[in-house]
DNA sequence: AATATAATTGAATAGATATTCAACTAATGA
DNA sequence: TCATTAGTTGAATATCTATTCAATTATATT
């Protein structure tokens, strides 16, 4: 009975490879972090957000008529983006305006562009 | 009374920059596509698999050893990463050897990391 | 032929999440 | 001061999805 069997339902085939891969795996967090990073970008509401602020800086109203949906929603999914770092805001009147706040959006939409159209 | 208020609860407030964005947006579904791409990144059960194989072809029995998870369900995830061809896979035997399918992925995750540690 | 094992699959379940609705805050202007 | 509007927020709901469990397929071995 191999050491495995007690952690895994099934026995280990090739061990040296395994092995290597376990020792070289980034730990927990930055797995947990990276996904849910992706997830972020992983909703058609928010990759149109997203995208329309790589536009255009906007108010909550205005990405609303963009999307067509309603402020509420988009309101709920900036929050989500902004508690995540990836957008910005400020505050003129009684609006809000809204900025893209990471470099790497643009290039993460461009490869994954290049994966549709493969 | 607007044209606006038909499709969405509020007026809008920068009528040209909407129109501009609206014009300019791609359609419904690459935004559809360019989401489920990066759903499929937004898990950390997906996101170490694709690690993994970006180090080594595995066997479905490795990859569960280097997770530390049940067969079934990183077979339930390498299907959906195979149906997505993310992944592809050949058999030898009684065992099934996957390998990355996608030259995107390395980038994309370096660019996740880069967020990341901003 | 019979047994064992790698992998897949479908159904069930539990947990996550996107949108709606209603209530609320803050700023504007009459 | 009162009414209006932009935006936020919490709760509820409906949908989606990751894992488990049990059954099944396919290959290899005795």
């Amino acid at each position: 009975m191999s050491k495995n069997e007690f952690i895994c339902d099934c026995n280990v085939i090739h061990q040296e490879i395994v092995d290597k891969t376990i020792k070289k795996m980034p730990d927990e967090n930055t797995f947990n972090k990276l996904a849910e990073f992706f997830k972020l970008l992983g909703d058609t509401t928010r990759a149109k957000i997203l995208w329309a602020l790589d536009q255009n800086e906007m108010c909550v109203c205005d990405i609303a008529n963009v999307l067509n949906m309603s402020k509420s929603s988009i309101s709920h999914q900036l929050g989500t983006l902004r508690r995540s770092n990836i957008v910005k805001c400020r505050k003129q009147g009684k609006e809000v305006y809204y900025t893209l706040d990471d470099d790497h959006v643009k290039g993460l939409f461009e490869l994954g562009l290049e994966h549709i159209n493969h």
